[in-house]
This record gives C-alpha cells, sequence and structure tokens, in this order.
DNA sequence: CGGAATCCTCGCAGATACTG
DNA sequence: CAGTATCTGCGAGGATTCCG
C-alpha cells in the first residue's frame, strides 16, 4: 500500500484506499454508527471471512481512515472509529450511493443486495 | 462486468464502473477535452499499452459512460465523448481528488505524476 | 489510425482450520 | 472475542506481435 510509483493522480490515491473489495461498505457501516466492533462488523457483513475483515481493517488503519481501540480485558473488545480524513471520505461514498441507485435505474439493473 | 451477484450496494456498482486500472484517469481526459481521439488519448497516456485503452474505452462504452463515434474514413478517425451519466460521474472524480490531494499532504505522500 | 490476437504473470481474495 | 496461518485459484492487467 502507498507505494508512490503507483499513482499517477490524486484520484487514484483515493481509490487505492477506499477500493479494496470490502472497504466501502466498512467505512458506510462504521459512519452509519460507531464505534463499530469487530463481531458486529462480522454480523454486519457475513459473507466476509474474519480473515478478510482483518486485512481490510488493518489497511484502513495503516492508511489512517480508522482508528482500532483496544480494550485489554477478558474477552477482548476492539472498537472501530472513523478518523478525520475518513470522516472526509463519507461525502464521497454518498455521491458514489447515489450515482448507483440512479445508474442502476437507468440501466434496468436489480442490485443483489444481501448486504446494507 | 455488470454481473449482478458481485454488487452489494450501490457504491460497489459505481466503483465497479471507474475503477478499471485506467478509468477514472481517461474519464478525466474527456471531461477536460472532448471529443477526443484514440491516438490522442495514447500520448495522454502513454504508459497505457493500446490492449489496456482499446478494453477500457469497451468497458465505459458498454456500461454506458462514454459514447464512441466512428467516422467511416481513411485513415479511421474514431471520437469518445462522455454520456449523461458520464458527465454525472465527474463531480466524484472531482471530490476524489480533492480528497487525495489533502491525503497526500496531510501523509506526506508524493504522486509521480507521469501522467495528467 | 485504431485497433485485435496471444500468451503470461502476479497478487487479491476465498476456503478452511486453528489460537491467545 | 478478535483475530492467525496456510494453501489455493482466478482473472485483471501487462508484453508482444500483427492487421484492415
Amino acid at each position: 500500500m502507498l507505494n508512490l510509483k503507483e499513482f499517477n493522480c490524486e484520484k487514484e490515491l483515493t481509490l487505492s484506499v477506499i477500493g479494496g473489495k470490502w472497504k466501502m461498505i466498512i467505512l458506510w457501516h462504521i459512519g452509519l454508527n460507531s464505534p463499530q466492533r469487530f463481531s458486529t462488523l462480522r454480523k454486519l457483513l457475513p459473507k466476509v471471512t474474519p480473515k478478510m475483515l482483518t486485512a481490510q481493517l488493518r489497511e484502513l488503519e495503516n492508511d489512517g481512515i480508522i482508528h482500532r481501540k483496544v480494550y485489554q480485558q477478558v474477552p477482548p473488545k476492539v472498537e472501530y472509529t472513523l478518523t478525520e480524513y475518513g470522516e472526509k471520505l463519507i461525502p464521497i461514498l454518498e455521491l458514489m450511493y447515489d450515482w448507483g441507485k440512479k445508474y442502476a435505474r437507468h440501466m434496468n439493473l436489480d442490485i443483489n443486495r444481501i448486504l446494507e
């Protein structure tokens, strides 16, 4: 991640941050309801394996998009929140949501809405 | 493309349309200066092989994002323009540009700007 | 000029099982 | 509860060559 040679413009840098397979929907859920726990995200996204969920969360954390707070207790508890720059991504996701909704109607598509 | 089973929400549908390796920068250039010819795009994007450029343009065309106008003449001439829904994507790209610019500064990143 | 046809690589992501 | 550890595959994308 964040390999500078990979980006030709700022749009692609942004895409590299939100473009992971599950990142947008993870950010969406944390934005809607914060903080979010790992187990809650697993229930919200049943199709995502724990390995993938962890990987996507780690990348978002390393990119400074989400914050990970660990409670040192038994049983473990971890909470995820958006950072400042994570919050600033939400309007982009909202625009993408709006565009996709209109586009789906226009193209007579039907979203297979298992999640969200 | 547009395999319905692949999308869990409208944001992912939008991402599937703009998420190809070179699609955003292609749309950006067509938005800035329309119509754009194939050869002009090749010069603007020297790192993109003709195969990839064709593939990305075809997908954008099949998704109803750009329009392809062929002039039946010798030598051949093909012009690409944004469709209505292609135009509506530009604000999203602009937001992504703005976010990426601020994010790059915040993270002390430097975009390797060969293109754009 | 604007592609098409092949071949190939490499890394994201899925399945499954295990752990502090 | 919140993750790791392996193994595997598949397909987007790259290199190269050729064509009407």
